[in-house]
DNA sequence: CTGAAAGCGCTAACAT
DNA sequence: ATGTTAGCGCTTTCAG
């Protein structure tokens, strides 16, 4: 008795044909506004909606780009970061009409099938893939299908692929700057992982600003894994050498290196002079309020997704777009009178 | 010259037919060892994947589920609920080699076409809905499609629906009475949304077990909007009805809870006395370490997925599935004497 | 401006 | 055990 409701019985509903129907649903040209009326009616009245899965066999495009996050361990959801992230991207695909599809790995113990569902045909139509690390198959991989991607951060081998990245290199060489400005002359450096490029980019970014400045880092480094507690114990260790100043490569850590300070007695920035790098952490979250390198992560997710649609639309010649970022000075770096001093 | 690589092609090269291939690609019964090892040899090589949308339109199955988030503003993922949520999510649909789609509202515009596109045929299989504020329209529309879902907390007409929750109310009664044994005497509540069904039942939860005590609030009581900052106006708000101990319904609310009153120069848990409710907050970011009711976020997010899978698959009595808390007894209770002390 | 017809690549009877 | 066939619901020439 109830026939599947599909272009076809649409059409015969409003007297015309699936041909028709489907032009007035795609908003195609060539159809009187009478009939494209009449059919339009009688979707309204059917609740008619046209099945995502025929649609994409027969035009070949799924209207979905996937998000791929290798390494997705709950630390990684705990860093602010990948919710901004995933918001940006969400927004922006929202804008487009696409849907986005989560991929993360290293939940589940296989994931080479997760990433060979990935690329199969039909399924997504181009993937965004972040935080990988230095020498990751992963974007090898990709290059070797012929899947759109775009990739967040900066690959090993940038040259060849489309990427969206932010330029942590400038960001932490004018943290280093800053700091020497504000006449601190033993720095430190609470690095990020160095399997990564951005923790790569901020450690030798922040050298060569120190070095621009005639300063040297001596032995006052130390390398964290993102998380606060990495920040804490770094800045712990880092405290025996007695540093002025130091710049923390994310936020998360910044707070775990604040409380460091505090434990130890000691005073920021009276003591120690703090920099971060994200921005992502709300100021008023910390006492003092953290001075950091600011980084547009909604934006980075907004663009990875036009630049991947225009990917997907054929672009050929790999572009790499860099976002550039901002010093947000607040109290914690010691250039503004801290409020309670 | 390149012909479409399709189960067409791949049973040519092996000499023999499209339905063979298909039987080995599903591990279909009725093939001989020998064809089979052929046509696997001819698919490793060619690297053949069968593609998703033709496979989804033929047997009227997706192999995705969606993940309804409305109302999917920043502060929304500034918690840590949502990224434990997802991993969980995620990792159970990994293992049931399924795909996640994730629909975040509120970014965007407009929010209904989001949700019409969420329910079309042939998209996804099933959706889970979670992060819904009371009477929201979501949950009556999902109710008039056919589309299977499962909500993640608990829905006001529950009745009707298969979801999964904590028990809210018992958690929250469970703290009230392990404050009333400590012998606090003047509780206070910074509680919940009251538009959240999470933050009804730990507010109703909480007042229960003070009444079980003999203990009254009187006008303790405090609302935040789970943000961090809420937690701390909430609580310099509150101080001044002089509580010695508090329950407040999160987490992060309760790190923002922490710092009022320390900034109001009274500690925890001498003062004051403290309780959350998550246990999402590694124990060693706070001090003291926050004594929590801790809800299995995770387990939570794996058994919505495994619950969707039935309802795809055709259940239909109406489950409600509902995990226990347990409460972890750190220092800001004050139950166990503190290090520092 | 509209309809007819040919697939898209796959699954699932059904036949052999 | 394997092949044949008929769709799934849509887009897209191509006629008219």
């Amino acid at each position: 008795m109830t026939r599947p409701l599909n272009l076809e019985e649409v059409g015969r509903r409003a007297g015309v044909s699936r041909s028709t129907v489907s032009r007035v649903v795609n908003g195609g040209p060539n159809v009187s506004s009478e009939t494209k009326r009449r059919v339009e009616a009688v979707i309204a009245e059917t609740g008619y909606r046209p099945h995502a899965a025929a649609r994409s066999l027969a035009s070949n495009s799924t209207g979905v780009i996937g998000l791929v996050i290798p390494s997705a361990v709950a630390t990684l959801f705990d860093d602010p970061y990948f919710g901004r992230l995933i918001l940006g991207i969400s927004s922006a695909t929202n804008e487009v009409d696409m849907t986005l599809a989560l991929f993360l790995f290293g939940a589940g113990p296989d994931e080479s099938s997760i990433i060979s569902r990935v690329v199969a045909p039909g399924l997504v139509d181009g993937v965004i893939v972040t935080a990988t690390t230095r020498g990751d198959p992963l974007i090898d991989h990709m290059q070797g299908t012929s899947m759109p991607f775009v990739v967040v951060g900066r690959p090993d081998n940038a040259g060849s692929t489309f990427c969206v990245d932010v330029d942590n290199r400038a960001g932490a060489r004018t943290a280093a700057l800053h700091l020497a400005g504000l006449g601190r002359r033993r720095p430190a450096l609470i690095a990020a992982p160095s399997n990564t490029t951005a923790g790569v980019d901020r450690r030798s970014g922040f050298l060569e600003g120190l070095a621009e400045a005639g300063l040297s880092i001596e032995d006052r480094i130390a390398e964290g894994d993102w998380s606060q507690e990495s920040g804490r114990d770094a800045m712990a260790r880092l405290l025996a050498e007695r540093p002025d100043a130091v710049f923390v490569a994310s936020d998360r850590m910044a707070v775990g290196a604040l409380r460091a300070i505090r434990e130890a007695g000691l005073h920021c920035p009276g003591d120690i002079s703090v920099v971060s790098f994200d921005g992502i952490v709300p100021p008023d979250l910390t006492a003092p309020r953290l001075t950091s390198v600011v980084q547009p992560v909604t934006e980075v997710g907004e663009r990875a997704v036009r630049l991947l649609t225009a990917v997907i639309a054929g672009a050929s010649t790999p572009e790499h777009v860099v976002f550039p970022t901002e010093l947000a000075v607040r109290e914690s770096c010691g250039a503004t009178p801290t409020a309670g001093a």
